[in-house]
DNA sequence: CATGAATGAGCTTTCATTCAT
DNA sequence: GATGAATGAAAGCTCATTCAT
């Protein structure tokens, strides 16, 4: 990529991140435009949709939460470290809603955003894998189910005040859920 | 209401339901207005957002929806019921995603739909009183829960390929995580 | 016209004319509606396209012209009346180059334009009627055919340096141009 | 020049005539880049401007004006010369905008360009020094003005219906207007 | 209360031109 | 000199919402 491309391209990740934390979730690529002292035809150029945008703000998170997944794939205890990794990635995904929709997306707009959600459901499915040795997962289950389901489960906790206990039940609920049924 | 208030409601409703069967789920208030034959403020007048039509465009499903409530929770076998009742509504929701929205949302427009949210709300926490008497549920969720969860699996199902299995797998996850943990 | 239509109307109106006295002729519809307070919309919905407002801001100064043309149709010298207006006219467009293209162009935007230049021809037409009376305008000319040969000639001044001497000259050449073949 | 800059000179002027050829007048420089399989930056040496390019483009046509215009000068009559010649370019000019453009300017891009327009007014002023010879031509005209005005009536022609009796009319109108006043 | 023209913010595309490589 | 990705100004459309009539 050429010197002033990168250089435009990190203006506007910069100021689209600082739009987020002044508590505008719009994204409005022409405001992150003006902002950035930057075309629009520019920010369209490295970001076609909000969604690339969304993806490239998460990228950092994402690389984070599958270092996460790799290190709970590595724990003495499946079933501990799904818990955590769970626990992990949904306080993320509620904290951060673009993450959240990046994260539970299907069609994604760039080819690295699919690498990283690829190498997390490897990690999780060597994860699960080792949790149904221990009879704590059921075997219609795969890494994506338990992927969309975790985002099934913040859609929940967002839709209503945010209670901190209700996260709590909600996650044990999604745990005892993906245990085989008695 | 005057008559041809009436009328024009009717129409305007009449018209979105036509364009949702044609595939169109957007709703767009100029557009019904205008294929209604009535001003753009008459639908405003009627109703004040995309939400509030919604609402009224669910009515009528929402209704049977309690009564499906109601008959479950007057069911012999508490747990058949919730599970039948789950089943129903999780169906409802993916075939409609309007009906969908109107379940999840926090904010009714219309106080008629806080109205049958409450009575759905009403039968349903009879239902799980007396399937947790049955060591069917779990003591820290209630109707409120229950209802914000299936939506969750909504979501969860409507983000992917949409395949049936997944339904009954999810449903069966929800219904297993609302058992009391061993 | 809603009250607040026409104010708008007038306040764009009024910034075009702002613009093109400081000299910019790009009337940049998107330009004026920032400056005249305005969304681009209702410029867009008050004016179509660049043509059209310029349609609107030669409204004015083309009345004049018809009244002048309809002067010159009820001067008792014909030939001295068709070259005071041929003169007036031209001085007129070259002046204002926006006033030129509407007068020259054939896709009028406003119904009213077409009605104000049929008006113009049917003067013209009256005069060149006399005139050819007097021997002073061939058979094979209409107004339609003045007005655009006098465009021609406008065109004509414009490309060069300005040179007073030659728009006599070249009107001159015209009005000749006029007289039945030797 | 070096080998492969005239080839790549070459094959941008030729996609620009296919372009030409299929009825697309806008000449986008890089549009025809791509087609040209070049970079726009290559178009942009070789052209500044879109008139450069046109210039370009009627160099071939305007050497033939050129010719045309100092056999016309040799010719016995010296006004059957002149009504040639004004026949042949106006034709040439109606038929193909671009020569009409670069014919019109007063602004060459390339010097090529000014020298061929020096050496075509070259030949119409003697042209029009044996007419005024033959009292065909008034005093006050040049070969320039000649140029421009024929450019004026290739401009009132454009405007309007394409009606070829209007041409020779017009051709008419243009001629008698030379000679010099009655 | 009904009406719908009017509004204007926002979105996305286009394209002439520049400039880093 | 050649290259073409990158730039950004401008254009003009869409559509939710308002408000004068």
């Amino acid at each position: 990529m050429r010197a002033d491309a990168a250089r435009n391209r990190t203006r506007v990740l910069q100021v689209a991140r600082e739009q987020l934390a002044a508590g505008d979730d719009s994204l409005q690529l022409n405001a992150i435009a003006r902002l950035a002292g930057v075309g629009v035809g520019t920010v369209y150029r490295h970001f076609p949709n909000r969604h690339a945008l969304r993806e490239a703000l998460s990228a950092e998170r994402f690389r984070e939460l599958v270092d996460e997944a790799q290190a709970a794939a590595a724990d003495v205890d499946a079933l501990a470290g799904l818990r955590r990794l769970l626990r992990f990635t949904l306080a993320r995904a509620l904290d951060d809603s673009g993450f959240a929709s990046v994260l539970e997306s299907a069609n994604d707009a760039e080819a690295q955003t699919s690498a990283l959600k690829a190498e997390l459901d490897l990690a999780v499915a060597h994860l699960l894998d080792r949790a149904r040795g221990l009879g704590a997962v059921r075997r219609d289950i795969e890494a994506d189910d338990v992927r969309r389901l975790l985002c099934g489960v913040e859609h929940a906790l967002r839709s209503g005040a945010c209670d901190p206990t209700r996260t709590e039940v909600y996650l044990d609920v999604l745990l005892e859920g993906l245990r085989p049924p008695r």
